[in-house]
Order: C-alpha cells, then structure tokens, then sequence
DNA sequence: GTCGATTGCGTTATCGATTGCACGAACACG
DNA sequence: CGTGTTCGTGCAATCGATAACGCAATCGAC
C-alpha cells in the first residue's frame, strides 16, 4: 500500500528540491514562511514520517541507548528500567533492553551488539560473574558513554551509580542492635560482588561499633531463594548459641527464615528480628511485613540516565561519575519490637 | 581516539574496494577464498564492527520491534518482556521499550516513534482508556506488523495473543464451588477492558451453570489495590445476606479482601474461599498463600514474538493470528477446604 | 546608481553498506 | 584460433536526510 513518503516526495509535489524540504521542516530561517506552510501541509497530507535511521546514519547520533541487566522480569531490575525510559524518553531517546542471563559470554555479545546498532550510551549491571572487562573497555574505546548500575566495575572511564549497601547494611543492623538483639546472624550471597561485600562490611561494622563483635558461626553464604533462607535459619537454630536476629542480605532467603522460625514456634519480633534487603513488594504485603533496606531502583534508573545526558552533552569534557545513592531502611513488624529494650 | 572502523578503512588497506570487502564479509561465493581471508584478517585487525543502521537504511528492516506497555515494573508485563526478548534476540532482534501509563496520547506518540525509528514490528498492550484506533491503523498501513497482547483491540490486519481469561474465571468460580461455596462474590475492575469483561463472564457462566443464579449485589468494581480490597470486602460482608467465597479479578484486590476478613476474625478457607487472578508472586509467599489464576506471562511474550517472526517471514501471506492461551489455576490454601463437601 | 548584504533555494557530497551491471582474464571446447 | 563461460572484482547507484557551498534576485544605504 502507501510506501514510506520521504522528503522527496514531498519535494516532489511541490516542486522543489529534498534540501529544502529538509530545511522547511527544520524550521531554518533561510526558509521563507510561506514555502514553510506548503511544506507542512504537503507532509501531514503525504503522511509523511521523519526516518530516524537516516538521520542516525548521518548524524552518527542513533539516539538509542542499551540497557543491559541480568534479567529482566525481577522488580529491582524492572523498576530501573523504568526510571531509565522515564528520565531517557522525553529526550528523545529509545531503550533497548538486553538480558545477560548472568552469563559473561551473552554479556560481551549484546554488548557488541549494542555497539553495532550505534547506541548512544550503554547504561548497565553486570552480569554475576563476569571477570573480564574487555567488552566495557571496547565501548569505552569507541567513545561511548558506560554508567554501570547497582553490580559495577572499576574502569577508567566509565561512571557508576550504586546504592550505600554499606550504609543500608550497616543501619539495619543498629536498627537490630537498638531492638535489644545481641546476637545478629546474617545471610550473605555472593561477596565476589561489590554490593554483597558492602553489605557484610557495613553488618560486620555495625556490630564492632556496638562492642558485640563479630561471630563467624553467624555468617552463612547462600542462594537468594525462599528455600535456602529456611535451611539456613535451620542451621543457625541448630548452634549451640543460636542468633536472635538476622540480617538477610535477600528479601527471599528472610522471608525462607521467617518460615522456618515459626515453624519451630518462635515469635517474630518478640524472639527473633529479622531484617531484609530490597524491600520487595511482598515483604510489605505479609502478615508479617518484613523490614526491609529500600534500594530505590527507580531513582537509580533515572540518575543513571541523567549522568548518560550529561556525558552526551559535554563530549570534550570526560565527566565520569560515581554517584552513590542513600538507602532507606523500611521497619516493619519483623523487626518492630513493643519494648525494645527487652 | 578510534573512530568507527567501515569496510572503506579495509578495503583502503588491502587495495581493493568497498564492494569487495562487503561481499567478502557476506561470504559472497563469487569472491575468492584467499581476498575473504585476507579481509576477514584486516577487518579484526582494525577491530572493524559492522554498522547496522547503515544496513537498515540500506535494507529497510531496522531489526528492531516495538514493545508498548502500559508500565514496565510490573510482574506481568515484565515477564511479557523477558519471554519477548529471549525469543527475538536470538533472531538479531533488538527489543524496544515504550511505557504508555495508559494514557491514550502517549500511546499515539510512542507509536509513532517507533515507526520513525523504522521498527519492524510492535508488540503491545493497549493503554487502558484508549477509544480512537487512528495510531494503530497508521502502523498497518505501513505494513508493519502489529501484535496485541492480553488487552487487545479487534483490528482488521492485526493479530492478538490473549489468555482464555473467561475461561480462567470460570474455572476458578467452579472451583470455589467445588470446595462447598454457594455464594460467590466477585471484584472486577474495568469491564470496558475485554480482559475483565470476560472474567467476569465466565465467573456469571460458572454460578448460572451450576445452577446457582448470579447476585447482583456481590457484584464490585474496584480499582486493584489492596485498600479498595478491603473496602470493597467490608461493604460485601456488610450485606444482609454476606457470600462465603470471592472470585477477585485482581490478586492485590483478593490480598485486601483477605486482611479485612482476618481482621473481623473469619477463618480461611474454612469460613471463606478467596481466589485472585493474576499469580502475583507474592501469592504464593504468603503465610496464607492465595489461590489464582496464572497468566503465563512470558509464554505469551514468546508466543506474541513468535507471531511477528511468522509474519515477517511471509510477508506476501498476511497471516493475521488470534491466538489464545490457557491459563492455569494455582490452587493454595485460601480456597483448599479439607472437607470440601461442607 | 553602485555595491555589499541578505534572502531563498538549488547542487552536490556524505553517512556506511549493499547490489545489479559490467569488464577483463583465464579457461574450455570444437 | 575464435567464441562462450566462469571467476573475481570494480563501478556506480541507492537507502533518506542533512549541510557546506554557490548563485540569482532583492533590498537598503550612501
């Protein structure tokens, strides 16, 4: 049916030529405001479409940037993404969203990919276990902007924005001290990542500030899952001097632990604490709302845009950023006691 | 530093031309074994990478699609997203994110902008108010195919993969009787949705099947938060003649209900049976977890991918698809009676 | 009335890759 | 030895939009 209508058509119909076509619709003042009018009109009545991979092409600016995250469909990565499109999209920008399963090999591969549709900036998480940085330094060669979210790595050139896990760690755990609990377990998950390191610090910190010190035996490495937080909260029960709270690194494995600890006819808060961290959705929805340290992805979503904006805008000044975000700490009954000082 | 390397910079550096270097990396058969080793060596040599918009000006298939959503943090459309992107990626697809908040207006830019960025496909669900039809008719008169999914709008030209919501509801309604309930209430949200216009019909269908009539007054439309829940729930059990069963069209609307009826000290299930629709994660992670209907999220995102690659393929035969997914009733404990003959 | 400035628009090259057509060389065949 | 093939590659146009440059016409000022 009605093919594409370019400039040329428009031209066409009028009888001029595509340039100043071009430049009518640019609104260029060497353009007389008639010639303006009938330009206009011509395009609506052609239905006419600017062809932005032309523009690209020429401008080398496809105004387009990749979003590249371990998986899509998990609330904290989703609510970047959003935050991202939010803050990128009335700039006029596209983002095109790309999943590296965790897996370094698929990360390197959308990367290239990304590379070869001429993105204008790549804003990413890493994938888990990703060791080299080739694939970061490529795009930094090619002058594109890199701002890592949440997992980052340490490159010169690229920016970051991160959320203070130390600080969140480090607050929910005096929120834990300051209910009366001594004996704080914690649940970590992959300490090679910056962010699980940051937690355990800040945990580890908190509890040395307090003269409490820290017990190795209440530290256990595990999967972010319902499962392994009950296996874990199993074990930590099965000590000779079990823990009287937690703090889980994974909203999941907290919630895992709640499960366990009922089971075996503990009452939360009155004789174990628990906080959490991301504050997933469901940790308010609970019975027992879980406390929870808030990442606010949305807001990172839209800080890493805005340091992509800044870095497009001035290209000759190399501005990379570390921007760190502050966490908020979400009480909730699991850790609300009536009489803190028990 | 850099800059983009094209097959003008190899062609240069072995002699030869641009036509060459391009068949030769197309692994043309007409050019020789020795210039496509030659070329191949070079063009990694000088890090070359392909420059897709060029291509797509050239071949008018941009390799993009469209995904349009009402808003992209939630599980459900999440999940379309990932089942969307790991079907098309592998394919050389690159997936584009628009959020419409289910305003009609930027449904119609966001579509429009995807057409200027000569998408080859769009994917959507349509914003929740839309009326006029005008933006998804300018995207089948440029021949680009248009797949709807679950809120869909019956277009000449365009296909739709949905969930069998009547279906759905009418099998978690005959359930609900199954466990010994009588009086069924149900809580719809926008019947000017076909999504939950058919659940609700089907819920009707179900009760007039089973030869226990349909009640008006157990009839609420609300808005799928967990306070309209438990408003909504309170009015229900305020009635003369209360239900003992909720069929919600939404799982946080159910949440609510749930919380009010513990809170006036009714017992789940055994006084009420509660089944939401949506399988919320956090149905299941409840210490009650709730019984709903599962949507398969990210089958329909791969399903509706799918449809584009057909269509994309046969682009003589246009196969317009309707295709309708079965959904899947997760039974838990808020409608599990022990003793279902009550 | 002359000259420089401004207005309005056309010519043409360009972004990077692809492709139909053409062309020279080598080779086969009768 | 002449003619038809095949092979390997170059030439030039093309996709759609933009921009540097050029040129004719008009305008204003002295």
């Amino acid at each position: 049916m009605s093919k594409k209508t370019t400039i040329y058509d428009i031209a066409k119909a009028l009888n001029i030529t595509a340039a100043t076509v071009s430049r009518a619709l640019n609104d260029n003042p060497r353009i007389s405001s008639d010639t303006k009018k009938l330009v206009l009109e011509t395009a609506k009545k052609l239905n006419y479409k600017q062809n932005r991979l032309a523009l690209a092409l020429k401008s080398g600016k496809s105004k387009n940037v990749g979003v590249v995250l371990p998986i899509i469909n998990r609330n904290f990565f989703s609510n970047v993404i959003r935050g991202v499109e939010e803050e990128l999209n009335p700039m006029g920008y596209n983002v095109i969203i790309c999943q590296t399963h965790d897996d370094e090999k698929k990360e390197a591969d959308v990367i290239q990919n990304l590379l070869n549709a001429q993105v204008d900036g790549i804003i990413m998480s890493i994938a888990r276990h990703t060791k080299n940085t080739g694939h970061f330094e490529q795009v930094l060669k090619k002058n594109v902007p890199l701002i890592f979210f949440d997992r980052k790595v340490d490159i010169k050139g690229a920016s970051s924005v991160t959320l203070d896990d130390y600080r969140g760690a480090y607050e929910a755990t005096q929120h834990l001290i300051d209910q009366g609990c001594a004996k704080i377990a914690h649940f970590t998950v992959d300490r090679s990542l910056e962010i699980y390191k940051n937690r355990f610090e800040g945990y580890k910190q908190a509890l040395l500030d307090s003269d409490i010190g820290f017990n190795e035996k209440y530290l256990l490495g595990l999967e972010s899952k319902i499962e392994a937080g009950k296996e874990a909260a199993k074990k930590l029960m099965e000590l000779a001097d079990p823990p009287n709270a937690l703090f889980s690194a994974s909203d999941l494995a907290a919630l895992g632990a709640i499960q366990y600890l009922k089971e075996i006819g503990l009452c939360i808060p009155e004789d174990f604490c628990v906080v959490g961290f991301s504050n997933e959705p469901f940790t308010q929805f609970m019975e027992l709302p879980i406390s929870s340290v808030d990442q606010s992805p949305m807001l990172m979503g839209r800080t890493a845009a805005k340091v992509f904006l800044e870095q497009i805008d001035s290209d000759t000044v190399k501005t990379k950023k570390r921007i760190v975000l502050a966490p908020s700490l979400k009480i909730r009954k699991s850790s609300s006691r009536s009489n803190p000082t028990l």
